[in-house]
DNA sequence: CAGCAGATTGACT
DNA sequence: GTCAATCTGCTGC
């Protein structure tokens, strides 16, 4: 059974608890007429409360303005000129939440994503790190501030975790957030080999 | 308008 | 373990 989330998913204020109940959720693309999806197994939370998100404390620039929408929206951006990390939007449209997602395990289209991250057979680090989730799904700028719906979307397959296999810890890459880098708003799977190696 | 730093990854010493 | 790759958008002059 499986049925795409309702964006009253999305829209609910907690985005810790959205990160959590990610975690068994299928992420699904459609793109250029390749399917492809996943099991979701990391996810991190931002807010607009703490340093580590673009927007912080409200902040509107260019590219954030992507956050002042309401949830069920794709956050698309470009890393290091090199890499695109795939966010949701979480809350509603006065509230710059989001979740990003971080690992998958390979579902459907496992040959199309090993072609498009140019390897030749599947590793646990087909799509491990938000960097190789959006390059296996072949999600790219284009697809930023998406509904989520019809070229990307996630599906509830009735996959659960028990709260004992969800790990939270500190968040990695943010050292620059001070006292905020060390909200433990990263979850992951407990023994899944798909997750992104933890620091 | 120039300079800089980043929610990363993978190749190399 | 260390470090370069490479582009966007923000900050400051």
């Amino acid at each position: 059974m499986a049925t795409k989330l309702s964006k009253s998913f999305y829209t609910r204020s907690d985005v810790t608890l959205i990160a959590r109940e990610l975690l068994g959720k299928v992420l699904c693309t459609n793109i250029e007429g390749i399917l492809t999806s996943g099991i979701i197994v990391e996810t991190e939370a931002y807010s607009q409360r703490e340093r580590a998100s673009h927007a912080y404390g409200g902040k509107r620039t260019p590219r954030t303005e992507t956050f002042y929408n309401d949830g069920g929206i794709s956050y698309v951006y470009m890393c290091y000129g090199i890499h695109y990390l795939f966010n949701v939007i979480t809350n509603w449209h006065h509230t710059a939440d989001a979740v990003l997602i971080r690992a998958i395990e390979p579902l459907e289209g496992k040959e199309d994503m090993l072609l498009r991250r140019g390897m030749n057979k599947m590793t646990h680090r087909i799509a491990a790190g938000p960097g190789s989730v959006c390059k296996a799904l072949g999600i790219d700028r284009s697809h930023n501030g998406l509904d989520l719906g019809k070229d990307i979307w996630i599906e509830d397959r009735s996959i659960t975790y028990k709260k004992s296999q969800i790990i939270a810890s500190p968040r990695v890459g943010v050292d620059y957030a001070g006292e905020d880098a060390k909200l433990p708003w990263r979850y992951r799977v407990k023994d899944s080999p798909w997750v992104s190696k933890a620091k």
